[in-house]
DNA sequence: AATAAAATCAACCGCGCGTTT
DNA sequence: TAAACGCGCGGTTGATTTTAT
């Protein structure tokens, strides 16, 4: 691990900390609050301090951060304290650029949560949920002011492709969609292309299955949800303790991607098969009944697995920018998607120089947000018209060809393009099985999905 | 070399949710 | 049942660093 906590630490240690202010003056920026806590301090740790939280952290565990005021003698609020450990201090931490492959989880992660950072986080091991926020809102600062869209255009493929049999599922099944989520324009994703993947170390990284056969359910429940706009107040915020999340194998109850062992799961499964309304995919489906049907199966993240479908209650509308509520995607339907992760097996710490990632584009976006809900809008009116003219299956880069992303972006065309970073299909890229991987803690996951018929499945 | 602008990063704040009392 | 508390998330801000002029 050559960039882990250690680098930060060091940084930190070089940054502000090399003549190691003391933390109880609030020199070197740190000023105590008058607010919360009295003589709190506030502002940029000490490396004091980081020993201190480290060594309370080591003896008590995470947790009960606010106690690690009084038991410390840290004059740091527990807040503060969990924020510090969580991005800095906690074991794991892997800091330096993003690689080429984690900024394609990025990209994907983001076309499908939005900014449900602490989520996207979860999949990308020892990265923060901070620091992919910050990588986030840089990218979209940077984009925004060369007037490009967000999405690279492989995304949009495929998150199109995977939103057509939701959509369609919602009205067949007379579910109205939600208008108030489908703009009126509608607005293509200019290509991007990521050049570095060109020369990458391999192809595992497209070997993400975003379009296997259970893929659809994923997309089916993310879309189903935003059809129906409802989110389950009581599942809703459940979190999962990142030690949960970056310790796999330490809890009997949860690994890297949420391994449900006990009810949670149980209450989940009931959940999600009951209300399932709709699935374009029964085997996969039978395969992977959204959230645990399968007997440990693993929920990324969170427990934040049903929070759509079963509850009818408020309408979430948070994103600023982008497609799925909460309520409108689903930990376990981004199982179906995830593959393991390439950054288990690839060398984490060969990070891609920044320039390698060249985006390119020739359509600016009218706006900044919600270019997936004009990606949906566009589906839904092409695959309704298809449904109604019986026309023959799509492939998804006929739906692209046609869509109206095109009209926008005519100069797409991702599926023939020689520079694609694959040079074919981003579809296609995605549609291929997945190269085994060994090794990681994704891997446990994979393997118990037990997707029989998915190619991706290590069993 | 100096300055300004942009980019990056760390941390804080407010809010909401779940749990406990 | 309601209030208090703890926690986590996402948005935002401000400091620092890097890059461009």
């Amino acid at each position: 691990m050559s960039n882990t906590t250690n680098d930060s630490y060091k940084r930190m240690l070089s940054k502000d900390q090399v003549d190691s202010p003391s933390f109880d003056e609030g020199s070197s920026g740190g000023t105590m609050s008058g607010g919360g806590g009295i003589g709190l301090k506030k502002g940029p740790w000490t490396s004091a301090e980081d020993a201190i939280l480290v060594e309370y952290v080591k003896k008590h565990g995470e947790g009960n951060w606010n106690a690690v005021q009084k038991h410390s003698g840290l004059s740091r609020c527990g807040k503060s304290c969990r924020l510090r450990w969580a991005n800095h201090l906690r074991p794991n931490l892997k800091k330096g650029a993003f690689t080429a492959e984690e900024e394609q989880m990025i990209i994907e992660l983001h076309a499908r949560m939005g900014n449900k950072w602490a989520r996207m986080a979860a999949y990308l091991p020892g990265r923060t949920d901070n620091e992919i926020k910050n990588y986030w809102n840089t990218r979209i600062k940077r984009r925004q002011r060369a007037g490009l869209p967000l999405y690279p255009s492989d995304v949009r493929v495929r998150v199109s492709d995977e939103n057509q049999d939701q959509i369609m599922g919602d009205l067949d099944s007379g579910d109205k969609l939600h208008n108030e989520v489908l703009p009126v324009n509608v607005c293509g994703f200019p290509e991007v292309q990521f050049e570095a993947y060109k020369g990458n170390t391999g192809a595992s990284f497209y070997g993400l299955p975003f379009l296997d056969s259970s893929l659809s359910n994923m997309l089916t429940q993310g879309f189903g949800s935003q059809s129906c706009g409802f989110i389950n107040p009581s599942l809703n915020s459940k979190r999962l303790q990142e030690s949960d999340i970056f310790y796999p194998g330490s809890h009997g109850s949860m690994n890297m991607f949420g391994n449900f062992s006990n009810d949670p799961s149980e209450k989940i499964t009931q959940t999600y098969c009951s209300s399932y309304a709709y699935d374009p995919d029964p085997i996969s489906k039978n395969q992977v009944p959204y959230g645990g049907a399968v007997s440990g199966s693993h929920c990324p993240i969170n427990g934040n697995y049903s929070t759509s479908r079963t509850f009818p209650g408020t309408v979430k509308m948070e994103l600023p920018s982008l497609q799925y509520s909460e309520a409108q995607y689903h930990d376990a339907d981004l199982d179906s998607w995830l593959a393991p992760s390439p950054l288990q097996t690839v060398d984490p710490y060969i990070h891609s120089p920044p320039e390698t990632v060249s985006m390119q584009s020739e359509c600016s976006s009218p706006r900044n947000s919600g270019l997936l809900e004009d990606l949906l809008y566009e589906s839904v009116k092409k695959q309704f018209a298809d449904k109604c003219s019986n026309s023959s299956e799509m492939t998804p880069s006929d739906m692209v060809d046609s869509s109206a992303l095109n009209v926008c972006d005519p100069g797409w065309d991702g599926s023939s393009d020689p520079t694609s970073p694959l040079g074919c299909s981003p579809v296609s890229v995605f549609n291929e099985s997945t190269p085994p991987m060994n090794g990681g803690p994704l891997d446990e996951f994979q393997s118990s999905k037990g997707h029989s018929g998915n190619s991706k499945s290590l069993m």
